[in-house]
DNA sequence: ATCACCGATGTAAACGTTTACACGATAACT
DNA sequence: AGTTATCGTGTAAACGTTTACATCGGTGAT
């Protein structure tokens, strides 16, 4: 049987109360009663029951993460930083991924009700309205982690997608290239579509020119990015570089290259977005965006804290994440 | 404020034992009573506060799920496998990943005192002194996700490591291959150990010759893999095969191969272990076996919560997830 | 010397739920 | 008809912790 303070009040000889005061720092007990159930709590190897106090506190210190549906490197990073971060803080972090049997929105009803978690943080790649309407219901301090910082009077956590993008291209075209094409990610990914703007818009500024069938469509697959550059590759009027909206489309780029000999970056040249673990191995390594996943975790970890402190609730912030070009030998 | 059992009683004019019973299924209560309950109940849009009911049955359904202090996509896949497992019996999922400020050691011994979660799964690449001794603490259900399932009295799921390693010398052995090198992962992790194992005793049975500079050592990293290769790439005498103990070596082997304008398979041929996401894009595809890990979270969380619903409390259960090879371009 | 105040500690209530036990009513025996 | 199960429901205790309030002894001001 687990030691509670009832024990811990007889061995010491004081009464309950002034164990839980001592145990949680009251400034109101004499530093001799302190030590005296300091050492009997020591003696007795206890550890607070957290079931029982965040009962009876009427909050709980666990961090609840919501994650979509499909799982990758990029998540066990956030969920990384998050759980670090929590821990520092003395807090737990409780993961729910939605999968077949539970849908986002349903993990945000249950977590918003059932008092389990004291806030949460949501991986959000399109905010649409069923998952809006949901988060309504406030109750439970929450912070999102989405492509677009957009998202209503929201506390959210992004990625500066739009900048990184623009700088991208700017680099290119310092770099001395003309005909730049874009494969895009799924039409309903915020982070998709920021990129894209990004490219666009830094295209028009620097007079690129931006033929229509050079913005392709992908979907964050290896096997879109194959299939988009695979339309272009045939025609006589090459791109001499491509960049992707993220790694793994560029790496689909290096396949189709690569099967019909050509060379990277010498034929075409290729760029990417997020730097996943392979990007740097990949032959040539890729040029692209580092992400910085582990900080996206912590910031919304750390955000979210300060909410369920009560230590900051001023009005939502929209934090961006900074990301860094990664130049490396694909273009 | 979220309603009680409290409010759902002066609504249906009943008892809040009524109103516990009748949410929990007690077959005791009137049908019409019953009905009463749960139409007060969804009116209110209750939701039963978790915290209170675990705090006074005295258990958590709560799973814990300790993770080493690396994150890749291995570790997503598992928490998944765990998450989907344990929300279909009614648990929650919650990740304690050891990092600089916290241990594996430290987070057994948080998670088997204070209440919070009623069992836990353990990643344990090598079972030491200092876990096991925290483990034999008893107290709360577990189970040791691990390389090896010699693990003491305890429940275990792993991978068949040796079977899948000697299935692959077996294979190359039938493809006519005589000279085969290995390259191991860490000396600390008994998955690697047990691959090694496979390799040799199917080399031995094969009669096939293992020349002592033909069995390197790695550490499971990509640059690992890249160092020990290029170690026999000088050498007259080149093995026609070299048979890496996991993907990410097998494809630092890919590089240095590369790199010095050899062909794979035809000048050398590699083949790996994992079936990471990349090596079924790797030019050319990788050879390699296929680690169901997804299973391997769902068993794991299927056996844990037997145990936590004490369903089947029977000795240690020792679980062995089968692999498959999957036979691509690169051998 | 009296009073007010303060600081340290104790007492007891509270949190939401489950559940052992009590209770009354009805059904099933003799 | 009287006894006894049985069934549905209510009463109240219990879980471990925090915390508002009470208590008590001591200190300083008058």
């Amino acid at each position: 049987m687990a030691p509670t303070i009832k024990q811990i009040a007889k061995l010491a000889n004081v009464s309950i109360a002034t164990v839980s005061r001592a145990l949680s720092g009251d400034e109101k007990v004499t530093s001799e009663t302190k030590q005296l159930v300091l050492n009997a709590a020591s003696e007795l190897n206890y550890r607070p029951n957290i079931l029982a106090r965040n009962f009876v506190k009427g909050k709980s210190n666990i961090v609840g993460l919501i994650l979509p549906d499909i799982s990758d490197e990029f998540f066990s990073e956030i969920i990384r930083g998050v759980d670090e971060t929590s821990y520092d803080h003395g807090y737990y972090t409780m993961v729910i991924s939605s999968h077949k049997n539970r849908s986002l929105v349903e993990s945000v009803h249950t977590l918003m009700s059932n008092g389990l978690v004291g806030g949460f943080i949501i991986l959000i790649p399109f905010m649409d309205q069923k998952i809006e309407a949901a988060l309504m219901h406030e109750g439970v301090p929450f912070v999102i982690i989405s492509g677009d910082n957009n998202a209503g009077e929201f506390d959210t956590v992004t990625t500066n997608n739009y900048q990184s993008a623009f700088k991208m291209v700017e680099f290119l075209v310092n770099k001395g290239y003309k005909k730049i094409a874009h494969i895009s990610g799924p039409a309903d990914n915020n982070d998709a579509l920021l990129r894209k703007k990004g490219f666009l818009d830094a295209c028009s500024k620097h007079k690129i020119e931006i033929k229509n069938n050079w913005l392709l469509d992908g979907n964050f697959t290896m096997e879109s990015g194959e299939l988009a550059i695979n339309k272009i590759l045939n025609e006589d009027d090459k791109p001499e570089v491509i960049f992707a909206a993220n790694d793994m489309m560029a790496l689909g780029c290096y396949n189709a290259i690569q099967s019909r000999g050509l060379k990277i970056p010498d034929d075409i040249a290729i760029t990417g977005f997020d730097d996943i673990l392979i990007s740097k191995y990949a032959n040539p390594s890729l040029t692209t965006v580092k992400v910085n996943t582990d900080r996206i975790g912590k910031l919304a970890a750390e955000r979210l804290i300060e909410k369920m402190d009560g230590t900051n609730n001023k009005t939502a912030q929209k934090i961006e994440i900074e990301s860094e070009l990664v130049i490396r030998n694909s273009c």
